[in-house]
RNA sequence: GCCCCCAUCGUCUAGAGGACCAGGACUCAAGCCUUUCAAGCUUGCUACAGGGGUUCGAAUCCCCUUGGGGGCACCA
């Protein structure tokens, strides 16, 4: 093979949101072009005006944008082989087939679809591998001629040479032998006059010069009419790389949201940028699913990432997505973030969950005190709020229920209430209102009063946050402020008394 | 049904004939610490799918079985 520039595609379908699956492809792609110092390019491939989905390219380019990835051709920006959306690539293919025609490598299929149907049809029910039987592979040029000059629909076919085993190379894998039996004589024009996949892809692929093709493991099977076309036309071939399928966490059948069970799990990239994930855990997580760089670690920056990759180390099996490591991983990264970083990341979820504006969750400075606490408890962004409701809640809002919350560990309800009336003095002393203040005064106290500070925060907590597990409770009561937190604890304490004469 | 691909701890994986009674990470479990929950620290559990070869020697090579996945459209 002769030395050429790597480059490297994505070349997503626009029918809709982009599975994580094909994020990592794209991924992959952009990766080996940038571990050579060569080229990415972005093609959209919208042959299937059916299956169009008219938002799906905006949300593509958002979502590879979100991981970092970044193109140097594209429908967006241009560069030398465009146009790069293969609707506006017509044309091409047309000539491309009619060249085939030409060359008797090629020819036109009058075959209707009803007719097509029934021969699949009857063929499975003979239990025979379904393929077209060849009834227009024969026909007379003269036929043809006056057909087509009839306006009679037809589509184009590759000619399949009879032979009887057809081999590839496959990075992954090695070679990959299929036989030709069942293969039968590809469409590559629909009567619509628009390319088939197979030909847009590899007159593409030619076309745009792109040396490597990183694509899913579903397209092995029809890897055959690749390679045919690339002889019929007698072009230098593409480094193949089929990546593993990303399977369900319990290995039935592809990633994909009716299987995932009863806990929603993201499977599209939206989903997993909704829930809080963040890009560059993302990255790495996705880098290291079906490959690693022969390390002892796993967590590796973009640029190690780049400097280490290569494709005949990916891993030529079908992963289960493992959604822990992904949590995990994501934990690490948020927890690696200075305060102020996670705070800005943070804000949209919370706005979100909270139904404010994130203007107004950005004035909230007092959040200061008790947001970077979350930063080893959460795992996603999405995750923050589950620890806020207290803080968005008024102290009429707070509810108390079950009552037990109030309750300190190894106390009864009478010493729970009595705990807080205490916690009512203490407030008054701190000043200023500050964590480290209060930790002070409430040690003191818990020490004077031969109690576990464990135990004597439990009633306050509860108080404060109307739940039994919640962020350190001092870092609270400065977000809140003496008022309020003074409120809460009369509250409080009022509830557990009440609750407590009707008990007894 | 036919064709193809794949197979190491529960999971993601390291391993390219001797350095492996199989290493790392996640998960899980126990202990310590502790302001609830986390985090942190320490310790621990668990794997070469099965059967045949090849070889002085196999997780590594070959074959079969089994299991899983993918494909069989005028979709990509």
């Amino acid at each position: 093979m002769t030395f050429r520039e790597v480059r490297t595609r994505f070349a997503p379908s626009p029918t809709g949101t982009i599975h994580l699956g094909s994020l990592r492809t794209a991924l992959f792609a952009w990766l080996w072009a940038r571990h050579c110092g060569g080229k990415f390019l972005l093609r959209i491939e919208d042959t299937d005006n059916k299956r169009f989905d008219p938002g799906s390219v905006a949300s593509i380019v958002n979502c590879l944008q979100w991981l970092g990835l970044d193109w140097d051709e594209g429908p967006d920006i241009g560069g030398p082989f465009g146009p790069y959306t293969q609707s506006e690539r017509g044309q091409i293919y047309r000539d491309h087939a009619e060249q085939l025609i030409t060359e008797h490598k090629a020819y036109c299929c009058f075959c209707s679809r009803e007719r097509l149907q029934q021969l699949r049809e009857s063929q499975k029910a003979r239990n025979e591998q379904p393929r077209y039987d060849g009834a227009c592979r024969d026909l007379s040029a003269e036929e043809v001629a006056t057909r087509r000059a009839a306006g009679e629909s037809y589509t184009v076919r590759l000619r399949i040479p009879s032979l009887e085993r057809i081999t590839f190379k496959d990075v992954i894998r090695g070679d990959i032998t299929v036989s030709t039996s069942t293969l039968q004589d590809p469409i590559l024009l629909k009567s619509d006059g628009m390319a088939v996949y197979h030909l847009a892809a590899v007159v593409d692929d030619h076309l745009m010069q792109i040396s490597h093709v990183l694509r899913g493991e579903e397209w092995i099977a029809t890897g055959p009419y690749h390679v045919m076309l690339y002889e019929a036309f007698g072009w230098e071939f593409p480094v193949w790389v089929h990546l593993p399928v990303i399977l369900n966490p319990d290995g039935k059948g592809k990633m994909s949201k009716r299987n995932t069970g009863k806990h929603l799990m993201p499977v599209n990239v939206e989903d997993f940028v909704a829930a809080g994930f963040l890009p560059d855990a993302m990255f790495n997580f996705l880098s290291l699913l079906g490959w690693t760089p022969n390390a002892t670690k796993d967590m590796f920056s973009r640029q190690e990432l780049i400097d280490r990759f290569e494709l005949d180390q990916i891993s030529p099996s079908a992963a289960k997505m493992p959604y822990e490591k992904l949590d995990w991983m994501n934990r690490e990264y948020l927890r690696s973030l200075s305060p102020q970083t996670f705070r800005d990341v943070a804000t949209p979820f919370l706005a979100q969950a909270f139904n404010r504006s994130e203007t107004v969750v950005a004035r909230m400075e007092s959040l200061n005190y008790v947001l970077p606490e979350l930063q080893t408890r959460v795992k996603t962004l999405g995750e923050v709020s589950d620890w806020l409701p207290w803080a968005f809640k008024s102290a009429a809002e707070i509810e108390y229920e079950p009552v037990e919350m109030l309750i300190g560990r190894k106390l009864d309800s009478t010493q729970s209430a009595k705990v807080l009336q205490t916690c009512l003095e203490l407030l008054e002393e701190a000043n200023p209102f500050e964590p480290e203040v209060l930790k002070d005064l409430f040690s003191k106290e818990a020490q004077a009063l031969n109690l576990k500070l464990g135990s004597m925060l439990g009633p306050p907590r509860g108080a404060i946050s109307g739940s039994k597990v919640s962020p350190p409770l001092f870092e609270m009561m400065a977000v809140l402020g003496k008022n309020e937190c003074r409120e809460r604890i009369l509250r409080a304490h009022s509830v557990l008394t009440s609750k407590s004469v009707t008990m007894a």
